[in-house]
DNA sequence: GCCCAGGTGAAGC
DNA sequence: GCTTCACATGGG
C-alpha cells in the first residue's frame, strides 16, 4: 500500500502528514439523503451532492457515494467518533430489519426506504426542534430553526467559501430571552414552552445527560414533565437522541398508516394503536416506525393524512 | 378563503 | 376512557 494521504508537497518525509479535515467512511444500505431529509433532524441543507450541517457545533460537509460516505470538517479533528456516533455508522442495519415483523405493511415499507437510518442527536437540539415541530410541517420545523440558530447559536467556522454557519443554541442562551424574542422566531404557541424547556434544563431541573442511563419508561416520564412535551414528542427524542429504539412516535402519518394498513374499516383509538405498536413491531419497533413514516408520506401524499 | 401540518392540554361528556 | 377545541403561522 502507498504512505498516507499526504496532498502537500512539502511535506518533510520524515513528518507523517495526515489531512485532519476529511475523511472517508465505508457504509452499506446507507441512503444518507433519504435519512438526513426524512424529518428526524431539521438543519441538514443539501448542495448538489453534498449535505451541509453542524453536528455539536462542528460544520461538516457529507458526500455520499454508492460505497461511502467522504466527510469534510472546517477544523482539523483526530477524532472521528462524534460523527460515527451521529450517523450510526457501526451499526448493522440488517440485523434491525429481520427483526422487523414479517408482514405486507413492514415489507413494502421496507422495500420503499432501502437504506432510511436512524441517527443518533444530541438531546436538547433534539428536543428543542420537537418542541417546535407540533403542527407544523417538516419546511416550517427547518424555517423556525434556521431563525433560531442565525440570532441565538453561537457561529461556527465553516469551510472556505460557505455560507456562516450556526450552532443550536444551548439552554442557557434561550433562557436568558424573552419569550416575544422566540415569537419573533416564527414559532407561535410553542414560544413558552421552549423557553421553559430551556429554564428547566439550564437550572439543572431537568439533567438531560442523566436520561441516558434510565430505562424507556423512567426517561419519558422525566420528558413528559415538561409543558408542551406529550408522548409524540417524548418518543422522538427518545428515539433519535438516546437510541431508545422501542420508543414508537404516532404522528398524524404513522396513525394513518398504522390505521390503513394493520386495521383497515375499524376505529381504533391511539392509545390502543400505541398498544398494538408496543408488541407487534419488536425490540426495534422505533426504527419500523420511521418507515412506515417515510414510507406513508412517500406513498400517501396526495390523500389527507388525518383520519377520516 | 379553506385545510392542514412529525401535538398538547384543558374541558366536556 | 374518548372527543373537541384553541393555540400561531405559512404552504398548497
Amino acid at each position: 500500500m502507498a504512505n498516507s494521504c499526504c496532498a502537500h508537497s512539502n511535506c518533510s518525509p520524515a513528518v507523517v502528514c495526515v489531512d485532519l479535515r476529511n475523511k472517508t467512511f465505508p457504509v452499506r444500505d446507507y441512503d444518507l439523503g433519504m435519512t438526513l431529509s426524512s424529518g428526524q433532524a431539521f438543519r441538514w441543507r443539501q448542495e448538489g451532492e453534498t449535505w451541509v450541517g453542524v453536528i455539536h457545533g462542528r460544520w461538516v460537509r457529507l458526500r455520499p457515494s454508492a460505497s461511502s460516505i467522504m466527510a469534510e470538517v472546517a477544523q482539523p479533528v483526530r477524532d472521528w467518533n462524534w460523527l460515527t456516533e451521529y450517523l450510526q455508522l457501526e451499526l448493522d442495519v440488517n440485523t434491525v430489519l429481520a427483526s422487523f415483523p414479517d408482514d405486507e405493511p413492514m415489507q413494502a415499507a421496507t422495500a420503499a426506504c432501502r437504506g432510511l437510518r436512524l441517527l443518533r442527536q444530541d438531546p436538547w437540539e433534539c428536543l428543542a426542534s420537537f418542541i417546535l415541530s407540533s403542527t407544523k410541517q417538516i419546511l416550517q420545523i427547518q424555517q423556525i430553526i434556521t431563525l433560531l440558530c442565525q440570532r441565538y447559536g453561537p457561529p461556527v467556522l465553516a469551510a472556505l467559501g460557505c455560507p456562516p454557519a450556526y450552532a443550536f443554541p444551548s439552554p442557557d442562551r434561550l433562557a436568558t430571552l424573552s419569550e416575544t424574542e422566540l415569537r419573533a422566531c416564527k414559532m407561535g404557541f410553542r414560544a413558552p414552552f421552549l423557553l421553559a424547556a430551556a429554564r428547566e434544563v439550564a437550572e439543572g431541573k431537568l439533567q438531560l445527560n442523566a436520561l441516558v442511563k434510565l430505562p424507556l419508561n423512567s426517561a419519558r416520564a422525566e420528558l413528559l414533565g415538561l409543558a408542551g412535551v406529550g408522548r409524540k414528542i417524548s418518543d422522538c427524542v427518545l428515539l433519535f437522541a438516546y437510541g431508545q429504539q422501542a420508543a414508537f412516535p404516532v404522528d398524524v402519518w404513522v396513525m394513518k398508516a398504522l390505521r390503513q394498513l394493520y386495521f383497515p374499516r375499524r376505529k381504533v383509538s391511539l392509545p390502543r394503536l400505541q398498544e398494538f405498536a408496543a408488541t407487534h413491531f419488536g425490540p426495534h419497533a422505533g426504527y419500523a416506525q420511521q418507515y412506515l413514516f417515510h414510507y406513508a408520506r412517500s406513498q400517501m401524499k396526495r390523500t389527507t393524512p388525518s383520519t377520516p
